[in-house]
DNA sequence: GTTCGTGCAAACGGTTTGCAACAAT
DNA sequence: ATTGTTGCAAACCGTTTGCACGAAC
């Protein structure tokens, strides 16, 4: 079951408490992209006795070790990424939910003529509406 | 002088006010993306009455008058880009300066056939350090 | 008994808002 | 008189922090 959970909070040196598993749980899983309230709110149906601050406290340790990526894309609130392979992002401009996009789904051109910029990384952002297939 | 400022702003149903042509005056002509407390900063060195909730408001106006671009790049800090017309980004990510990268120097492709979705419109954010060329 | 995770509440920082004063027409 | 702009301070909201408690080794 989770044992695989615990081994991966080891991996990147998190000492798997279970408050932490909780977090790991959803917000590793999920192919959304939860704020650290939406990600309160989740845990705690499972895990009601769980305070806040030890939710951005965990959050903070992902990101840190490298489990998560933080996106600031909207009005003021990060949102989590357990997706921290290569690839980009849509944004719907009315929902503010964030889809990803297969980093081979996109191909970006001429970025090795960009000669003032040591770039570390790059991702194509695109905005506009969904097309609501059905669900 | 300022007489064509003052004709942007009325082309854009803004009335020109004093402060809202000193707020003008700096974040439509600078090159770089200075946040609101920057441009508060900055204004206040020749208009030292200007308070701080005057220029949050000139800035929204701004931003929903189409003027201004409102970017959510990094830390819970939101810049302001007097660049309305396409283009991309390059993100510091040791000092935090955003530059300008110019449309033509970049090329995406495959992105109509992204047919879930209905973009409006893209750029393409990098990060890294900038070379500095001896500035 | 020291280390580390947790909870609470207070603090924080950027932004917005309510309200009263004021200017312009 | 109405409309719209400004300033102040308080409110707001997401996030961080200080400190005390408690569990684990």
């Amino acid at each position: 079951m989770n044992t695989d959970l615990i081994k991966l909070l080891e991996d990147h040196g998190i000492q798997p408490s279970a408050h932490r598993l909780a977090v790991a749980e959803y917000v590793l899983m999920t192919d959304q992209h939860p704020s650290a309230d939406t990600v309160l709110a989740k845990v705690t149906q499972n895990f009601p006795f769980i305070s806040r601050a030890t939710v951005y406290n965990t959050l903070n340790i992902f990101v840190e070790k490298g489990l998560l990526r933080a996106l600031n894309m909207a009005e003021g609130k990060v949102v989590f990424d357990p997706n921290v392979a290569r690839h980009h992002h849509f944004v719907d401009e009315q929902t503010g939910a964030i889809y990803d996009i297969p980093w081979e789904a996109l191909e970006v051109n001429h970025i090795e003529q960009l000669t003032d910029y040591n770039i570390f990384d790059y991702q194509v952002v695109l905005r506009g509406r969904r097309i609501e297939s059905g669900d």
